[in-house]
DNA sequence: GGCCAGGCCCCAG
DNA sequence: CTGGGGCATGGC
């Protein structure tokens, strides 16, 4: 295993994922079913401890490989990198990245969150006093519209049956290519380029994917004008994810 | 109190 | 296939 750095804060506040909690350094979610508490001090020793930690973590990625790549290829960049060192992309549930990125859309992170929060607490089970995990698909079975309307999904509510309907789709994505792989999410009602991208990323670690939000596109606009994801290839997904944080955090000039 | 949000659906041309 | 209106809701 690579011991590579991880910075807590940036990787799981970076709009990759919606459930942690930071209450005075105290980084908390469940995870597998597990409630899983860290602190940036703890960190290493939890990963190396817990297997299953590690792989969420993502801890035999080539970061140091990938880092120093895209350093040599554009200033911006660079300091994006510079800027969020610690810097990791996710290996999250398929399921549960289906129905946070239909969330996504036309909505604010905050308000995902939010969102994320009423469907463990109203759906999910509760693991530990208090901590709820994000529900399966088993567990949203019997759901209905009304009831999804009623706890303020919105329009995304047909966008969420339809998901959890067509859960079984994820059992084989692994298997197919990617423009197959995303061809097969988007007859998903609610999932397009967009969100069909994030899930092959943060659920399927597919890191040739370059999902396009409106901060990408202004950001390509404005830094990479005339090009695209295969500028940054073969790591495009962490390209895409240190623009995005970079530019949220500190804005395009 | 409007404005807008990690887009997508749907419908016109 | 391309473009644009509409969408539920709530945080600012």
């Amino acid at each position: 295993m690579q011991n590579h750095h991880v910075d807590l804060q940036t990787t799981l506040f970076c709009g990759q994922c919606f459930g942690w909690k930071n209450e005075e350094g105290v980084f908390h979610s469940v995870i597998d079913k597990k409630l899983v508490r860290l602190t940036q001090e703890n960190f290493s020793a939890s990963v190396q401890e817990h297997a299953f930690l590690a792989h969420y973590f993502d801890m035999d990625w080539e970061y140091e490989q990938a880092n120093e790549f895209l350093c040599t290829i554009d200033p911006h960049l660079k300091q994006a990198i510079e800027m969020f060192p610690g810097l990791h992309i996710l290996n999250q549930d398929p399921f549960e990245v289906l129905m946070c990125f239909i969330l996504s859309q036309n909505n604010t992170i905050l308000r995902i969150r939010k969102m994320y929060d009423v469907l463990c607490s109203q759906y999910g089970t509760e693991v530990e006093p208090f901590s709820y995990a994000f529900p399966s698909p088993a567990e949203l079975k019997n759901v209905t519209e009304e009831e999804l309307r009623a706890l303020g999904m919105g329009f995304r509510a047909p966008y969420l049956l339809d998901a959890i309907q067509k859960h079984s789709i994820l059992d084989d994505i692994k298997n197919h290519s990617f423009s197959k792989a995303l061809e097969l999410l988007m007859t998903i009602k609610g999932v397009g380029p967009k969100v069909g991208s994030c899930i092959l990323l943060y659920g399927f670690h597919r890191m040739e994917s370059f999902p396009l939000d409106t901060w990408m596109l202004k950001v390509m606009k404005t830094w990479f004008p005339s090009k695209d994801g295969t500028f940054f290839a073969p790591y495009a997904a962490l390209a895409q994810q240190y623009l995005f944080h970079y530019a949220r955090t500190r804005g395009l000039s």
